[in-house]
DNA sequence: TGGCAACGGTTGTCATGACAACTATATTTG
DNA sequence: CAAATATAGTTGTCATGACAACCGTTGCCA
């Protein structure tokens, strides 16, 4: 009956463990009232605060237009603030509030937890050498969507 | 500035690869008239034709009203066909048209192609080390979620 | 066999995410 | 300086995806 073997493909593994791993996240972080997405954004904005949109929409690599709705739902909640840039009138510059301080330590913790409970029963080599090749596949693929939409992109190398 | 490093962090780069693979997999599949899902879809088809959609949600892991929306999609296109059971009338069986045949053949070498320029560079070995990897995280993954939400899932060991 | 729980699908609602169009502000240039 | 161009964010629309509520059909079992 089956005419492929699935199981081994790189595309619907890859894809599996994303969405196994939202699902994960997606749990944890409903109970703390939050949606994955909007965890990640806390996370990158803990990693560097005080980010116009823009940057940080980049940094995320996500639409502008997803970070901003994003943001306004962090906003209704009170967890991150968009305070005018002084300089320049369109720029919102974003930082975490002081009321989610708490919480960013408690999904620190949990994002942890997640990871090594992910990575159960691999050794430290086996480890590494799965992030490394994740980091060239992610090299890789930048390389493929630079050749097939010249656009966009050139800010991918900061940091 | 930076107070962690989340060019290391597995979740960040599982969901950047993912997402990666799914703007590739866009792309193509744009110029083919589909979405990465729609794709998706077809494919677990081609592998086992005939499913109840339930089965078919199961097998692909989806919600059954994610992957009853996606059908529809692909039925207005003339490339799935939703059949009644001829025993149990609450269930409907998924199949490929003929129409799709040779969309197919060509989805599956795009596919081939976005896997293997992903994984450009790889030795033999890296490749089948990350993927035995990814098997050890998707089941870590597994065993997780059913400690955590001790349902659904029974079904997962069906090939 | 009659009632009720379980199953298969669909529909409604919300949260992403992409993309495109639009507004407001800066910057570049003639 | 004024016009053209570029940048920052927002809003609109569509396609996923999850989850819950719902309807029709089956199957169990008392």
């Amino acid at each position: 009956m089956e005419r492929t073997d699935l199981h081994r493909n790189f595309g619907f593994l890859v894809h599996d463990v994303a969405r196994l791993m939202r699902v994960a996240f997606d749990r944890r972080g409903k109970e703390l009232g939050l949606t994955r997405s909007q965890w990640w954004v806390l996370t990158a904005l803990y990693a560097k605060e005080g980010m116009a949109q823009s940057e940080l929409a980049a940094f995320m690599e996500l639409e502008k237009a997803t970070l901003g709705r994003l943001l306004d739902r962090l906003e209704d909640k009170g967890w991150v603030e968009r305070r005018p840039d002084p300089v320049d009138r369109r720029i919102k510059r974003v930082v975490l509030t002081d009321t989610v301080q708490g919480l960013m330590r408690e999904l620190r913790g949990i994002a942890a937890d997640i990871r090594s409970d992910a990575m159960k029963g691999l050794s430290r080599e086996e480890h590494e050498a799965f992030i490394d090749t994740l980091l060239k596949i992610k090299a890789n693929l930048y390389a493929f969507d630079e050749l097939a939409g010249p656009a966009a992109q050139a800010e991918a190398a900061d940091d």
